[in-house]
RNA sequence: GGCGCGAUGGCGGAGUGGCUACGCAGCGGCCUGCAAAGCCGUGUACGCCGGUUCGAGUCCGGCUCGCGCCUCCA
């Protein structure tokens, strides 16, 4: 079985050949802690949890790098703003990331680096490119030369001149070249800011990724992922100071980005009101739907993200859990054809159809197997039971033994042909949101 | 203006030179005190215009529309 992925470098697919079979490393671009992830946000988190979860499966060794950001502009904005404590907004807010993603069914990474416990070693890259001759000081600012390098360009396809001549901003009178970027910037009295060889100041965005996929998974690595709008500035800059600062012809071997994601049919803006955030979205739904409404749509395909779409994965999910009921799923039940589906450049709306397959074979094997392929998938995670029994954060709390008091007099109605009775107890439930379902089996409630 | 991505049935969404994707919704039927679920059957598609080919959603060219990026902003 071979792995096979689209690598940004080529803009083809590729079949991934790991630089050490023995241990896989892959960086992924996480959050800037200074306010709630967003839907667009959490695509890549789901997207990249889906990738790990197979190259674990194949490879004895994973390292799954993913940072935080906590130094960060509009971190200083949001603390100005409200007079919160820098740290205390990046910790806040991270603790919040950390819950929300977790509820989308996704892994931590194994580590997960904060820029300020690493502006060291971003210091010390910074020196590196200036001793290389691809960055130079000035007026407290160090900047990356890029004519220096002349790969640069490679990866989002720009050229230096087409940067310039589509630059929209001014250029700032201390470069060199009108394309250069900051790799560290002065901070006032009221910064945060870090003693460094050219004054008080703080790095540039870029510098940190570079300096913290370096310090876990070495010069060169396997996967370096994020979404598509990370393709430029961010991966190409990153890429640059890499190469330059290490002398190496690259630095991941694969790079991998996400398409990008609208809202109910427009583009998210928080003006328009569709600015979904996770931690709003699941007040309203369980976790596992978001998750399986972002794994619907393959990962480069642009994304119309819907509520509609959310609640259409909640029904799937309801319906295999159905079928699958409380069966466990052991190793041997993994449908190879979702491994196989998955091993395809992610191909998350195949293995989602396979999914589907099983579901309607009706055999305790394929049960098992829809199981398996679906905690696989980071979906099933609880049992059915709970499953139905979660309830938006709105919801009143409904007393369950009243619950199933008042399934005891319905039936007891129904026994003695009191339909009258037994309806009025289900509008009754239904008004508070609990529905009934009679079965073989006797009455059971969910929450609707 | 430059670079890039996309366009599939009512909706979501794979696929790929010839053979039903799939799911949801719809319609008809069975089952059911009601409801839900389930089961059986069923219709609808490949943005536009050319070209290549015995044959094209599938390859090539052009066009239209949508979206992303074009530097200190994840």
């Amino acid at each position: 079985m071979t792995l096979f992925i689209h690598n940004t470098l080529s803009r083809k697919k590729e079949a991934f050949e790991p630089l050490n079979p023995d241990h896989v490393g892959i960086y992924v671009c996480g959050p800037t802690v200074y306010d709630y992830a967003h839907i667009g946000n959490a695509r890549p988190v789901v997207v990249f949890d889906v990738l790990t979860r197979l190259l674990r499966r194949f490879y004895p060794k994973v390292t799954y790098v993913r940072n935080i950001t906590d130094i960060d502009d509009k971190i200083n904005a949001a603390s100005r703003e409200t007079g919160e404590d820098i740290r205390s907004i990046t910790d806040r807010t991270a603790k919040v990331y950390h819950d929300d993603m977790a509820a989308l069914g996704a892994l931590p990474p194994d580590v997960e680096p904060r820029a300020t416990d690493h502006v060291a070693q971003m210091i010390t890259m910074t020196e590196q490119l200036i001793e290389t001759g691809n960055a130079y000081e000035a007026e407290g600012h160090v900047l990356f030369n890029v004519p220096s390098m002349p790969e640069y360009g490679r990866l989002s396809g720009h050229s230096r001149d087409e940067l310039i001549a589509g630059a929209r901003i001014d250029v700032a009178p201390y470069k060199k070249d009108p394309a250069d970027f900051v790799l560290w910037k002065p901070s006032d009295a009221d910064t945060p800011g870090w003693d460094s060889p050219w004054g008080r100041g703080r790095p540039g965005w870029h510098i940190e990724c570079s300096a913290m996929s370096q310090e876990y998974l070495g010069t060169e690595f396997d996967i370096h992922g994020g979404g598509q709008d990370l393709i430029f500035p961010h991966h190409e800059n990153e890429l640059a100071q890499s190469r330059c600062a290490n002398h190496s012809d690259r630095m991941a071997k694969y790079w991998m980005h996400n398409g990008y994601l609208m809202a109910e049919g427009e583009k998210m803006s928080k003006s328009l009101g569709n600015f979904y955030t996770v931690h709003d979205l699941l007040d309203e739904f369980p976790g596992e739907a978001i998750r399986l409404a972002l794994l619907q749509t393959h990962y480069r395909q642009p994304m119309d993200f819907t509520k509609d779409g959310i609640a259409d994965a909640r029904r799937t999910l309801d319906k295999w859990h159905r079928i699958a009921g409380d069966v466990t799923a052991a190793g041997e039940d993994m449908p190879q054809d979702l491994i196989d589906a998955l091993s395809d450049d992610l191909n998350t709306p195949k293995a989602i159809a396979e999914l589907h397959r099983l579901a309607g074979k009706g055999t305790d094997n394929a049960r098992r197997a829809l199981k398996a392929g679906a905690n696989f998938m980071g979906l099933m995670g609880e049992t059915a039971d709970d499953w139905f029994k979660w309830s938006p954060a709105t919801a009143s709390d409904v007393d369950e033994a009243a619950i199933d008091a008042l399934i005891t007099e319905r039936n007891d109605a129904r026994a003695n042909k009191d339909f009258t009775r037994a309806d009025e107890i289900r509008d009754q439930l239904t008004a508070q949101g609990i529905v009934l379902e009679d079965a073989a089996g006797g009455t059971t409630w969910k929450r609707g």
